[in-house]
DNA sequence: TTCATGGTTCGATCCTAATAGAACCATTCA
DNA sequence: TGAATGGTTCTATTAGGATCGAACCATGAA
């Protein structure tokens, strides 16, 4: 009776702190290689490459070979869901015991990315304006930008033709880590971060998943949805 | 560096099979006892307590006592969202390797118990229809049901009287395992499930997760989101 | 070719944690 | 009170897997 659900052979993977850390650091949708994952998880590259194989037989990252360097990303959305559905269970398990909340923090509660788009309390106030002011619409079963929205949205110079044409759906939701509510996800989620990251609003902290907007982006982004 | 990120140790508490076999069999949101776990799990009792310890500790679960029993569930809506996250990536996962889906597979797929709602083909199909039809308003940056969709509901005879007063959120959505698009969660889906096992439509399956509909049971389901 | 660099494979070691036997505690019932 | 049942604690055993040294392979540069 070793079999047990497939749950725990996904979660044992994700159980292990060195394959965490591996996993974490390529939470912010980059793609890394082997030697640079190694030194995130403070172990020898014999140890990474082991790891990281099992993290391929088990479907949680892709492998993309470029010469000599192996570059490894996470292998889908449903993968940073799952990390962050784990964020969300560990944070309310640690309350209690050691909320030692830096100030690095504090900064990724407020704006950081996720796996390709925008989270924190910056992330979830834009959703809740989008709900609230009917930017999304009801569209075959599917959400998707209203033309109430798209004229918001032009503001930042963004248009229904800046969506790439993929079967990616257009607008998904993604529940917030640190709070606890739903944010914007999908191929207009992306569109969204990166057109402020674009405009200079924002950017991104090197080595974190941070993202840092300026004293006049951010004024901009708080008009922007009021 | 042995500490890692929180999620490993969240994860690794799940990628035990004795510990994923127990969470598992928590999932339909009831409370079992040590004893009935244990046996979920295929180990001995005292095994089976030493896990349960654990799954405390990492305030995975909860534990009421009445007398001699103890009953354990499951600590939240997070942890079952986790659950669900972590089958939709071992789905997606074991696919091409061994897609033994045999026929209690097809009916979890049909309908399920997640939690305390309904989940599956179903229970998709029914948050897609509130939302293409307006069941549901944004209320002070919440979900809500809204007036059209108290007078659909009324059919089953649910009103706003019987929501229970808490401060659970009255609409939630929760991704779904097998078919990956939402479906209702919240003091509202735990409602209308209840309310379909009450009127007979449809009943549980002892010992499982799954909710089988009568035939006409399934048919008035249907004339309600048509 | 030769050397340096980035990755993987192999083998040996070591440590954690899962497991169950035995003993113990608490509750219920006769 | 004593017996039965449900759970927990303690202990020793054992197995799986994380780790790294060493060797090996592939790519790119000199």
């Amino acid at each position: 009776m070793k079999e047990g659900p497939d749950i725990s052979r996904i979660a044992a993977l994700v159980g292990d702190p060195a394959r965490g850390n591996m996993l974490n650091a390529l939470m912010d949708g980059r793609a890394l290689t082997a030697g640079e994952l190694a030194v995130e998880a403070g172990i020898t590259k014999q140890t990474a490459s082991s790891h990281l194989a099992r993290l391929m037989d088990g479907r949680l990252i892709e492998r993309e070979i470029q010469g000599r360097h192996h570059y490894y990303r996470l292998a889908g959305r449903e993968v940073a869901a799952l990390l962050e559905a784990l964020m969300r269970v560990a944070d309310a398990s640690g309350t209690g015991r050691r909320t030692r909340t830096g100030p690095k923090d504090a900064a990724m509660r407020k704006a950081r990315i996720c796996y390709d788009h925008l989270a924190g309390d910056m992330g979830v106030a834009l959703f809740d304006r989008m709900m609230a002011d009917g930017w999304l619409m009801e569209a075959g079963g599917k959400l998707a930008v209203s033309p109430h929205g798209w004229g918001k949205l032009a503001v930042i110079g963004l248009s229904p033709a800046s969506l790439p044409k993929s079967n990616r759906p257009e607008c998904r939701t993604c529940l917030d880590w640190s709070v606890r509510r739903h944010h914007l996800a999908g191929s207009t989620g992306k569109l969204i971060l990166d057109q402020l990251l674009e405009l200079g609003w924002a950017q991104r902290v090197p080595a974190t998943r941070v993202i840092d907007f300026s004293a006049s982006g951010e004024q901009r982004f708080q008009s922007l949805i009021s």
